[in-house]
DNA sequence: CCTTGACTATCCACAGTGGACAGTGTACTT
DNA sequence: AAGTACACTGTCCACTGTGGATAGTCAAGG
């Protein structure tokens, strides 16, 4: 959220969630619940600073030095411990208790679903290419394309091992 | 839960822990605290039966045939929507703002984590191909390989653009 | 017999999720 | 000009997930 904050500037809640779903909701989740409670969080530890109240009772929240502080370091220190967790994976793994007819329908079901991600990716990345952004925001869709390939190697193989 | 259960038979609830660390561990997570709580859950709802209580107060919990129905049932239904969740991908994003000394230690960092954990994968799926394996949990295995592979070539692109 | 460490279960505080609910502007229709 | 529908914004709640602290119990070894 800091981080958010540092590139899009004073924004209320429902913004600041709205714009995480665009920026970073590819590879991250923040819920609304979250975000108005983190705020409340970040607020009382002054790294955020509320504007006066405006339309509806929203307010703005910006960035203080000393969140700004917070959030570099943050990225300094780099990301914490990783666990995938792809559900697909867990399917398969149980998937021996599975009539052979039922997976090719599931495996096909994949395969449909994450060619589309794929051509997502590989259109938005050449959006961005295009448009000049951010080399590090192309970087994280490169890797969506990149993951998307991945899968669809798999499930290829994996479609061979099927009966 | 069910099934972990249904493949490797009453258990008790630490033992049920442990199996999921090993079993399912590269790709989803099972805390002991969460075991417990679903134990009793899924007792609650006639899934698992639990024996009289052993040593140190532990019971062997054994699926129903209830259970075991709900388990083909969840099995049938498929995966759920997924939703990568990359830590990585988050410092990358926001990487404009790291000096590139700094974010080229972080990547040479990821870099050998990752290929680290490539080499892990390797050599487990070699070592249960020779075991000659449930060709399923081979196939995770196999996922995790392509998974950090996808992850060497985006570290690899990614470094050309740092300056 | 005592100590040590592993095994097993429980508990707690906090974070994350998803949906319901409610008040308030705005834009469109009549 | 009034009314209506819908989008914006915030709050709340119940449930699930996480990580660590605590504590009783058994087994092995000195």
């Amino acid at each position: 959220m800091l981080g958010l904050l540092s590139q899009i500037g004073p924004i209320n809640g429902n913004g600041l969630s709205s714009s995480a779903d665009v920026l970073i909701g590819d590879y991250w989740t923040l819920t609304r619940s979250q975000v108005y409670r983190e705020l409340q969080n970040l607020e009382r530890r002054g790294f955020v600073h509320a504007g006066p109240l405006g339309p509806r009772s929203s307010r703005e929240f910006s960035l203080t030095e000393s969140g700004r502080a917070a959030f570099h370091e943050w990225l300094d220190a780099g990301p914490a411990g990783e666990v995938i967790r792809f559900p697909m994976l867990l399917t398969i793994r149980f998937a021996s208790g599975l009539p052979p007819e039922r997976l090719r329908d599931l495996l096909d079901d994949f395969e449909s679903r994450h060619r589309a991600k794929r051509e997502f990716y590989e259109q938005l990345e050449a959006d961005l290419v295009d448009a000049q952004s951010d080399p590090f925001e192309i970087a994280t869709v490169r890797f969506g394309r990149l993951f998307e390939a991945a899968v669809a190697t798999w499930l290829d193989e994996l479609a061979n091992i099927v009966p």
